[in-house]
DNA sequence: TCGATTTGGTTGAAGTGTCATCCACCCTGC
DNA sequence: GCAGGGTGGATGACACTTCAACCAAATCGA
């Protein structure tokens, strides 16, 4: 699994450096505060939540504000059990609705409806706000620069090759033989 | 709520900058794919869910490896309901056990069993490795020392002063009487 | 054309997190 | 000592996520 002049050896645990190690635990505990919070925000200055907030931004962000079902799943990389779910929750509520999909019996559309578009735009300026509050008024440009390249760096490992296929999410109705690459050392 | 040289005014919404949304919209979408894939990643190579490994680390790095209930919800900053539950959860499948206190006669004891040891002992290295893959082997010294520092700064600012106040948790029995600060621009 | 497979989507059960409530015990002031 | 409030912790209900199974429509292959 790893690249080691001794392959039969048995692997070496790496652990993480010191420098790693503070920087890790720090990324991890920040992450975790930061989730609760923004999700403690919203449904104190709205009547969604972070996963609706984030339904209803795809659906606003597309044309005539409807969505193959499916689709919202691959944009937010979410499991397809959990749009449905989530959506069908969301529809009780009056925020979306669904549509069946005439050119393809199977499909369904979510569609926005009024109140949904009355909720997320009453949601997101305060939700800006809250974003500039806990993370941009902290961040210089170079800072804020850093974050997204790093983010990046990860979210793209994480979305290519040996990870992708183990991840396998909204189309895994048969699980995915996981090749093992030629070798675990990332080349590029 | 903002500080602006007009203060009765209709309080001007601050969107994002574009380099801003970029960043955000990175960081979002790769913590999110991070967690998603610590997680699985950790049930594959063990039989604990990240949520028990953070609870048996505490318990490791911990003299006698007993801890109080509470004391494990501080450390970890999680509701008391949340560890109340998980750790009941634990104890059913015997990685953790229970014990009254003896000092305090409402307290009790979180403690380590042998099978709880050997879970974590078995669970850290390919952790340890998965951060490495994900993570670290990704980054250089600056970008690591930047990850830390970023991610420093937006713990304290939501932990300290007013975020604190309204997350209030693990000893929330009363609804905290959130103070309006001064000001709600942050000085320092 | 007809069976096999794939695709789009739903459903139910089980695990997890949050909220509100509750209870037992500790501590303080009187 | 004892009433009242604070603290440590458990519990139940509900919202959310995942997993596995399922179904119907579409597509593919012979």
């Amino acid at each position: 699994m790893m690249c080691q002049l001794f392959p039969y050896a048995e692997p070496v645990t790496r652990w993480l450096e010191p420098e790693q190690q503070r920087a890790w635990r720090a990324y991890v505990r920040m992450q975790g505060e930061l989730n609760a919070h923004l999700s403690r925000q919203m449904s104190v200055d709205s009547d969604i939540s972070m996963a609706d907030f984030a339904v209803l931004v795809q659906l606003t962000d597309t044309r005539d504000e409807r969505v193959r079902v499916l689709e919202l799943a691959r944009s937010l990389h979410w499991e397809k059990s959990r749009i449905s779910h989530h959506v069908a929750r969301m529809e009780k509520r009056g925020l979306v609705r669904r549509e069946s999909c005439g050119s393809d019996g199977r499909g369904s559309f979510v569609v926005l409806t009024d109140q949904g578009r009355s909720a997320i735009e009453e949601a997101a300026p305060a939700h800006a706000e809250t974003v500039h509050k806990l993370v941009f008024d902290l961040l210089g440009p170079e800072e804020v620069e850093a974050l997204g390249s790093i983010s990046e760096k990860i979210f793209t490992r994480l979305t290519t090759g040996e990870c992708a296929a183990v991840i396998a999410r909204c189309d895994a109705d048969d699980p995915v033989e996981v090749v093992p690459e030629e070798s675990g050392c990332p080349e590029a």
